[in-house]
DNA sequence: TTGAAAGCGCTAACAA
DNA sequence: TTGTTAGCGCTTTCAA
């Protein structure tokens, strides 16, 4: 790999020359540009980004810190955020926590150690102290995605309104009825949508005057096992309200793993909805009702916010996005017609039959 | 951000020993060890990665390179390869083509300037001339994932055995009558498995003295809305074979929208393989038959040859990993089901009519 | 407008 | 076992 030395050399020129005349520098004769350019050219010249990198003070990496990037929303927004930053000539450092709140911990320290311009941060437990010390000491830029630290005041972040998505989403399943409604979520406490959302969900309830039953706000670390296992329980149990509410999406797959092998009917024997919208959730027989947002503005917003702070144009700032509420299928029915169906003929269902009873409190709670 | 140079001065010794200390050299005295892992601790001093990368020729960092990080097969490989990777402390730079060649290309020259030790590559064309010239220019080990590049000796390759995978696909769709089978593919001749997954399928069929029709294997960039608008054509060509295979998974996406949009019902009225596996095939109703493979496995495999490599340790190799063939219900029904079913009363169909006739060649063909 | 010199922070070779 | 010295490749003063 040849070196700023051999150009300047067969350029006839000094090594700052060469800088200079590829970095755009506003003083340098044309002659000189062509002749560098031409060195340049012969000896495939490409600059070293690591010793730039040095002496420059700054890297142009970004570091993106991700709890787990196979859940197709947040490669969304890695994809999308590398795209915004690469326009700009910043190359992605991705950190992978897989849900572990030590990797998080580690890949801050990593990333620092790196030496990148900037953090994007979806941390799997915004809550741990170790985190937020490692964050709060950092001397850069950090944007939080979906993520809240309170006290931290030197971080942006771009938030979506999770508490209005799950306050509606909530009002729209009671406006068809049901007065149980089965809540499954992540971890509660970890990060800033599975607070906002179970804050939507209760207010809703209470707004209505009736409470969050604590047996019916499950909550656990998002897999697709736990899910499953949710469903299985509340069937055995003979204990599945009208309506079942999904937070994080890794949920999914295993909750309608479950009511298909039971033979449960989604949108006919059971309402449920989504607040996070998936592929998969559009494209299930029925359709799934779901919160939608778009990651490509989430990206586009912490891109811009990241490249601003970086060239100290911009204050921290915090952007809340709108979350959308899309209407499909799987919440058509009302509760009264899910709770018939239930106790109707078996003979009328066209799968085999539902291991579902009416849940103990009812309808007529 | 303390330096070599404030804790070698806090401890009372010289920069390289702390180096030296802290990099586990043989020959340090506990006692000097134990003064610089104190002033380690008192300054907080985390080396500069930037700055020893310089030093040391290498950058601890590994480029990945991948045509579309939001396809969850690609993003487990970058999932499991990050994992892989970091247990040696090899951090991930992440550049993201979104399908198109020419970043591919500009993606090879940033990652060699930023003096990643070496490449993994899943790139958008396999047969780009400018990407082969920048690839096989690296002095660095580069791993082709599910990529080809004749005469790129230098690069180890993990493969999947395609071919293999998309002629058992076919033979299976054979042995349950199809006479006629419409094949999605991604661009031919851009990647190693739309190559190999063509010539098993052409195979296949000359095996049985059939032969794989022009206008029956449809290829296009793997988007959702090809893969609809494919499905669309047949059907209102009338021309749908009674079986459709599908290769790249963003087709599936559009191609089971057209299909329940139309009122077809996979399974009955159609049968559909597909030759990559997501969460999507399993969770249909019916779940779809597909051809299986374990990225995890690719990951790891890809991992410990670079690693291997890097370490040099060892020599450029190819292997070659099985695909497995998942059976689900969507291609139970025989060739003779689904045209009778398609032919039969429309009075029995649960959902409205599907927009379906037997093919123009038939199953008499 | 250009060149010379210094140095970013680290590590490796060599010397003691 | 430890320290000294040099230098990775670049960019940024500063001086000419």
């Amino acid at each position: 790999m040849a070196t700023i030395k051999e150009v300047a050399q067969r350029a006839g020129v000094a090594p700052a020359s060469v800088t200079r005349a590829l970095s755009g520098h506003p003083n340098v004769s044309d002659e000189l540009r062509q002749r560098v350019l031409a060195a340049v050219e012969e000896t495939g010249y490409k600059p070293d980004l690591l010793a730039a990198g040095l002496r420059r003070g700054s890297s142009r990496t970004v570091g993106i810190i991700v709890s787990d990037i196979i859940n197709p929303l947040l490669a969304a927004v890695v994809d999308f955020l590398e795209m915004e930053l690469g326009k700009e000539g910043y190359s992605v450092l991705l950190a992978n926590s897989h849900g572990d709140p030590a990797r998080d911990v580690a890949s801050v320290q990593l990333l620092q150690q790196r030496r990148v311009d900037a953090l994007a941060v979806m941390c799997v437990d915004e809550r741990s102290a170790e985190l937020q010390r490692a964050l709060t000491s950092l001397s850069f830029p950090v944007v939080l995605l979906d993520r809240e630290i309170p006290g931290f005041e030197r971080a942006s972040a771009v938030l979506f309104d999770h508490y209005r998505s799950a306050h509606r989403m909530t009002e729209h399943l009671l406006d068809a009825g049901h007065q149980e409604i089965l809540y499954i979520t992540g971890l509660l406490g970890t990060t800033y949508p599975n607070r906002e959302r179970l804050r939507g969900f209760t207010t809703a309830l209470e707004e209505r005057g009736l409470e969050a039953r604590p047996e019916l706000v499950r909550s656990a670390r998002a897999t697709e096992q736990y899910g499953r296992q949710v469903i299985a329980e509340m069937l055995d149990g003979g204990s599945l309200p009208s309506a079942v509410l999904v937070g994080p999406n890794p949920f999914l797959p295993g909750i309608l793993k479950e009511f298909h092998a039971r033979g449960v009917r989604v949108g006919e024997d059971v309402a449920l909805a989504c607040l996070d919208d998936v592929p998969l959730a559009q494209l299930h027989q029925p359709p799934l009702t779901a919160s939608g947002r778009s990651m490509e503005e989430q990206a586009r917003v912490a891109g811009s916010l990241l490249l601003a702070h970086m060239s100290g144009r911009r204050m921290p700032r915090t952007v809340v996005l709108p979350a959308e509420l899309r209407l499909r299928p799987s919440t058509a029915a009302t509760a009264e017609a899910v709770l018939r169906t239930r106790r109707g003929p078996r003979a009328q269902r066209r799968r085999r039959p539902a291991a579902v009873s009416a849940p103990s409190g009812g309808a007529s709670r």
